[in-house]
DNA sequence: ATTTGCAAAAATATCGATAAAAAACTTGCA
DNA sequence: TGCAAGTTTTTTATCGATATTTTTGCAAAT
């Protein structure tokens, strides 16, 4: 039977439905990079009283997505180029090692998995409407399923942190256009994980995410000289 | 002037005092993996009320030294085998890399912090007391040393859960002694480092790391073998 | 014009009470 | 005895209220 909407989701409690909003919010913008969250003021705006939110806003500070100062409350994490180039490389580092590790232990479910939302991704990326949500979602799932062979829960949990935090900058800095000739990478990356071919599987993964690094840092580089001829 | 005892560390809040706590409580074995957390009991135990507890917990959950399920409240973390081993992995990849960017841009201060804690750090090994609490603050500051000059801060972040996840097990399994032979690996450690030999030091690190998980595994593995038998 | 001191306002952190859920414990019945 | 349904107890999650701290606003003084 269909949960209410209000735990349509896994979130059994109001503090876990609350992390989730506040996440989500962080990474799609909604709640910008720096703002403060007044407790008072996200009280009535997600409906749920104190003390969820403050756990929830406890959590998020753990993971880095907004920061927390004794006495003074939490605002969202802010947002920067050093932030970005940090995040990426940590990102390369973890997700070669993921893929090397599925390279070896995956096995036929791991491979169909890695075909089936490969063939998911492209229908995204090459139908005509080309909606940025749900290419999102079957990026994600198409970069889960070639890690999913990693035996590594703590790779898996650090490795989904800086992929989220890679979100955020992505979904602030390309929020409508979806480049094109992201889809050569996504292939180059389904063939040689299939074919077991760790060095060039990492090679596909560094380039890979480099180069989207790279559109985003340049749209954020032009964010942010607009706002300074404007002040 | 000097603080309050009750926040004589950088604590502002009971929350954050609560969460060093319990986090150091875990760490050193006073609460036993798997352990329940009744809010109940330890509001009585550590004299908070329940809100700063429960973001205390929060928290402790989303570094992985609490697990938490919905309407089903807190437990210690699990130990295992397993575990250890993928702590011990994911730690020398990070502790690697971060060694290596210290390497690459470590200056004066870096160097002169090195030769310090490993000073400090040999004293405790060559004297006659051998205070593991003291032996553990010392290693600590020789290992930050080493990595102070690595730039990213997510590196650091990540490497020090990792850390502390390890200390867990070297806390619960070797409580009392203090292997000998780890002073010359320490050696090697600050040599190399000083040389800015990096593959030397990457060596070493990991030759270093592997090693005290080795024995570490090992008490743990007696230790449920004792349990086993009496069971 | 900038700073200083203080009072008012706002926001944070925390407590105590309560509703909701899970666990433990009966009790009735085959 | 075994076990299923209902009942009590325990525990969790949440709310509303309050004490404490920070921020703001404003007037007097340098």
């Amino acid at each position: 039977m269909a949960k209410t909407s209000t735990e349509q989701n896994g979130a059994k409690t109001l503090s876990d439905q609350a992390y989730l909003k506040l996440r989500s919010d962080i990474i799609h913008g909604v709640l910008q990079p720096d703002e403060k969250l007044r407790i008072e003021h996200l009280r009535t705006e997600y409906g749920v009283g104190a003390s969820p939110l403050r756990e929830a806003l406890s959590r998020l500070a753990a993971d880095g997505f907004v920061t927390a100062e004794g006495q003074r409350g939490f605002r969202v994490a802010p947002m920067s180029e050093e932030d970005l180039e940090d995040i990426t490389r940590l990102r390369i580092l973890l997700e070669k090692q993921a893929l090397c590790q599925s390279i070896e232990h995956g096995g036929d479910e791991w491979e169909s998995q890695i075909v089936a939302s490969f063939y998911q991704l492209e229908k995204v990326e090459e139908s005509a409407e080309r909606d940025p949500a749900e290419w999102e979602m079957r990026n994600h799932d198409f970069h889960e399923a070639l890690i999913a062979g990693c035996t590594s829960k703590w790779l898996r949990r650090f490795y989904g942190i800086l992929y989220d935090q890679h979100k955020r900058y992505r979904n602030i800095a390309l929020s409508t256009e979806i480049p094109r000739d992201l889809h050569q990478e996504h292939e180059e990356l389904r063939n040689t994980a299939l074919a077991r071919d760790k060095k060039r599987a990492c090679d596909a993964i560094e380039h890979h995410i480099l180069r989207t690094a790279e559109i985003t840092q340049r749209v954020l580089r032009e964010e942010s000289l607009q706002k300074k001829e404007i002040a």
